[in-house]
DNA sequence: GTCAACCACTGGCTTGAGCCACCTGAGGTA
DNA sequence: TACCTCAGGTGGCTCAAGCCAGTGGTTGAC
């Protein structure tokens, strides 16, 4: 009856141990857990089981290791809200700032973002598809990174139709001026009305983690985003792809009929 | 000066070209990876090297273990989109089918829905701030599951004020008869007219993993659905937890001014 | 008081061995 | 034909040992 406990792995077990005294509260956010050295010994058995222990838990996203210092439990930072107000006009007049930059100061941390690079480019098929274009269509293609207190936190690739931005800014150079670029587009005679957000999550490719420099155990969440303005036209794309531990979404809507 | 290249662990340089030739397109969905011994030899390095290599693309998803057959990589299912028009009472009417089952079934798999229980107790903090709901408040709590061909995809966990319910069915049986939940809810005077939803990403738990059958590498994406009626009552709470795999989130919105 | 060297600790990674559980297919038996 | 057995493959997990590379405190020279 008892089989299947008994049977579980040492490692297992030595992780089971650990994980309910993080879920029970006797270990709490950065607190320190025992080294590999003293778990293998605390639970007479080889380094590499008890390191196996460790490592699961990081796997689950419940500790990090420093190397040279010890296993942490892994602080849980509080979530960025990111809603659709983010595309609302209104926030974007009365505070001057993006909500990027609301939420992260809300935090009480320094917000910052950098345009990478400026390219045209040949869309991927799903945004080339969400924006109807066909073969051999080009797009302009902004690459965006996020940070608050200097650790990147998203980024953010725009994909643009070229007939669009055409002499515009927004084709060549990486600084916009006043406003978001929701402003320039309304410039160009793009108002946004509608948005729509595709939602999806998994684990990092290794340059996304090294990017923006994910712990283990941390997946991503990609938003594909399209805006689409007052007569129906889809005039903008939008690929997120951000830390989970450090990004939510908030979606408040009218439900249609 | 390729320092940074040679240094690289071996685990990791097998890795990297296992996961150059997934990428490449060279393996595809469902092919066999090298085995552990095959690995070792090929690179002349212990069995433990090569099965730690083999680890990493299980823990970045691209890569699934079987006891006894070998390792695999990871079949890519195509996502079910859930839309807000899983609201939609037009939806609901037209086709008398829950969006699931729609979404489900589109794919030519079968679905399947079970609640698995139906009970009253204090909701969490944060579901309770949801419903506007003081200490010491009750909610009905029913949990549904939800299956694509038997296998469980999600669950979704959804919490009501006693009061609300009273009465109805929805407080104590676990089938609800025709038409949708929020079908119900109509003939206690809730109408649903907005929705909030709030997601975020993580990696399950041990107790998640488990229920939903996930394979390593893959995460839960975790929704927390608020109802509100056109009286701006918050009448229900769900927290959905699916496996990030098999599911996405698509939102059509209008943009707010 | 400053600073460099040192040392005792930490995790990172590998080795090569062994035993176990599981899966599959080949071959034989009833 | 239907079933069984068994061998040889697979991954799961552990062991005990070793070397490397960060970290941070102590110690001692200046």
């Amino acid at each position: 009856m008892t089989d299947q406990v008994e049977r579980r792995p040492p490692s297992r077990r030595i992780a089971d141990d650990l994980r309910a005294a993080i879920v029970r509260g006797d270990l709490v956010d950065g607190d320190q857990l025992p080294s590999e050295r003293e778990l293998a010994s605390r639970y007479a058995t080889a380094r590499n089981t008890a390191r196996e222990a460790l490592s699961i838990l990081q796997a689950e996203g419940l500790a990090v290791a420093q190397h040279g210092r010890g296993v942490f439990v892994r602080l849980r930072q509080p979530l960025m809200r990111l809603g659709r107000n983010r595309y609302s006009r209104r926030a974007r007049n009365e505070t001057g700032l993006s909500p990027f930059r609301i939420e992260v100061e809300r935090q009480g941390r320094t917000p910052h973002t950098e345009c990478r690079s400026v390219t045209t480019v040949h869309p991927p098929a799903d945004v080339a598809e969400r924006l109807g274009l066909g073969d051999g269509q080009e797009v302009v293609c902004r690459e965006n990174w996020y940070f608050a207190d200097d650790e990147p936190v998203q980024v953010g690739v725009t994909y643009i139709p070229v007939p669009v931005v055409e002499g515009s800014p927004l084709a060549t150079e990486k600084k916009l001026g006043h406003g978001s670029i929701y402003q320039r587009f309304e410039e160009l005679g793009y108002v946004i009305t509608h948005i729509r957000e595709e939602v999806s999550s998994r684990m990092p490719t290794p340059e996304e983690a090294n990017g923006l420099a994910m712990p283990p155990g941390v997946p991503v969440i990609e938003v594909l985003h399209t805006s689409i303005d007052d007569q129906g036209r889809s005039f903008e794309v939008t690929r997120f792809v951000m830390r989970a531990d450090l990004n939510g979404l908030d979606y408040e809507m009218p439900v249609e009929d």
